[in-house]
RNA sequence: GGAGAGGUGGCUGAGUGGUCGAAAGCGGCGGUUUGCUAAACCGUUAAGGGUGUCACAGCCCUUCGGGGGUUCGAAUCCCCCCCUCUCCGCCA
């Protein structure tokens, strides 16, 4: 979320943005409710600190008192000083929680270098690497080639657990840790610290990040009759690592790599153009989250970062792609500025398309401050939130997607990217 | 899963109804000493919020794992939850 006292001092601008950002009209309405509110609160608040301040003086003199008479005096005012604050208290307590969850709609300020648009088409390009394929033969999809090497099972996932999960067979399995592997060494040789983390977290973890675990359109899977849910992606357990932490800016910046499974309802989905690995409930992901001092400098160096890292990535795997700066409309709501990779992917579409493979974004200080990630500025009193970023290494049911496709070859058989050789330990596979 | 012991500031750790936002140590910061470093010594050092100020200062409120409760008054007593440790059980 946003610091609330500069929505209320930047309202302008704050609204501005809740427009390019695409926002129901109902958080713009909101705004304005929240001027209203927080001067009710602080009305409020000090009323109710001055009785406090009198109960605290009261309590303190009546411990001190010795005379019986005047001690039951005394009690007798504290006592009225309770019943009159007990009312106060609640109605503050009321409009505290109003004004968080209003606030809490608020998307994060935009980059002022992001495009600003409405939808996914205004997103920029910003380069493209390598040259799409052309085919001499007629080229199959991921599903095809899944299926007739004997790598992807999605009949008997269906069976076991229902539509939307997989079994991984043979080399597929190969090429899967193959590309955790890859994807773990990369990072680690840059200086980021390897992780597993749980696959499930608490739900207040999950909402301090910005998933919301229940309502009809929930991505996320939780757990009857506890507070966990399933993880949708590392974010949210490397993310929630530091929750309610100072750190001391000397360990900063914080580089993360992360693995973990991920599991997404994909409601409202269904429909959607996706067939096979592109769009499940249940895939593996190596993610990259990284914390940095509380400097828009910091953060958008960073992001450049991790950018430059998943481009490396996937040239490392000779996958075409190309990058986009994602547009002011389709962003998420923590997200100050979001990047995409996009793969060529021959069996999309009619004759190939690029499809997401990776996502970055700079959250700046809108998760850790709900999450209350804050460092210690050396040589400066107080604490700042942290600036925290996320992006993906591989999503790996997406890159093999992109592997399969890419590198099939005319006996219906795929040679293994070069720098992936060494450990799935054969040239082709199939 | 069962039994017991615990959770206190950046860290370790004292504190069992008022004089406690909280001893002591470590760490941090400032200083003295010093050729330099180290050591020693002196001082200082929680966070969030309100008010106030050009900005400081000051004054006030809240916070001792989280949430409720008892009380004029709670780190301290009671209830629920979370977590940690020890022992037992179970188990990969």
């Amino acid at each position: 979320m946003l610091d609330l006292k500069y929505v209320l001092a930047n309202l302008d601008a704050v609204k501005q943005n809740c427009r390019d950002r695409n926002v129901s009209t109902e958080v713009l309405d909101d705004l304005d409710r929240m001027a209203v509110l927080e001067d009710e609160r602080k009305t409020l608040l000090q009323q109710v600190e001055s009785v406090r301040r009198r109960q605290n003086e009261v309590a303190q003199a009546t411990g001190k008192e010795k005379d019986a008479e005047k001690r039951t005096e005394l009690v007798a005012e504290g006592k009225r000083l309770k019943a009159e604050v007990a009312e106060s208290e609640d109605r503050l307590k009321v409009l505290e929680s109003e004004l968080k969850s209003k606030l809490g709609r608020v998307p994060n300020m935009t980059h002022a270098d992001a495009p600003r648009g409405a939808t996914e088409d205004e997103s920029r390009e910003l380069r493209k690497w390598g040259t799409p394929r052309t085919f001499d033969f007629p080229a199959k999809d991921h599903v095809e080639l899944g299926k007739a090497l004997n790598l992807i099972d999605f009949e008997s996932g269906a069976k076991v657990t229902g539509n939307g999960f997989y079994f991984l067979k043979n080399d597929a399995v190969l090429l899967d840790l193959a590309l955790q592997q890859f994807a773990v060494k990369t990072l680690v040789a840059k200086g980021f610290q390897p992780i597993i983390t749980p696959d499930l977290a608490r739900n207040h973890i999950l909402e301090g990040i910005g998933y919301n675990p229940r309502g009809p359109e929930t991505q996320i899977y939780s757990l009857e009759d506890s507070d966990l849910s399933l993880i949708g992606t590392a974010e949210i357990t490397l993310g929630g690592m530091h929750a309610d932490e100072i750190l001391e800016e000397s360990v900063l910046p914080l580089k993360y790599v992360g693995v973990s499974h991920c599991f997404r309802t994909e409601a409202g989905a269904a429909g959607r153009a996706s067939k096979g690995l592109y769009r499940v409930h249940q895939f593996t992901k190596v993610e990259m989250f990284a914390f940095t001092v509380a400097t828009v400098e910091a953060s958008s160096a960073m992001h450049q970062e991790l950018l430059a890292i998943e481009e490396e990535i996937f040239s490392g795997l000779g996958v075409p792609f190309r990058v986009l700066d994602i547009c002011s409309g389709d962003l998420g709501g923590p997200a100050y500025r979001k990047y995409d990779i996009e793969a060529w992917m021959p069996g999309r579409g009619e004759n190939g398309e690029y499809g997401e493979v990776t996502s970055t974004s700079d959250c700046t200080d809108y998760q850790s401050r709900r999450l209350n990630i804050r460092y210690r500025p050396t040589g400066q009193k107080g604490t700042k939130f942290v600036h925290a970023l996320n992006g993906t290494a591989i999503a790996l049911s997406r890159a093999l997607i992109a592997i399969l496709e890419n590198y099939q070859r005319s006996d219906g058989r795929v040679d293994v990217p070069e720098v992936l050789r060494p450990y799935v330990g054969k040239d082709v596979i199939g």
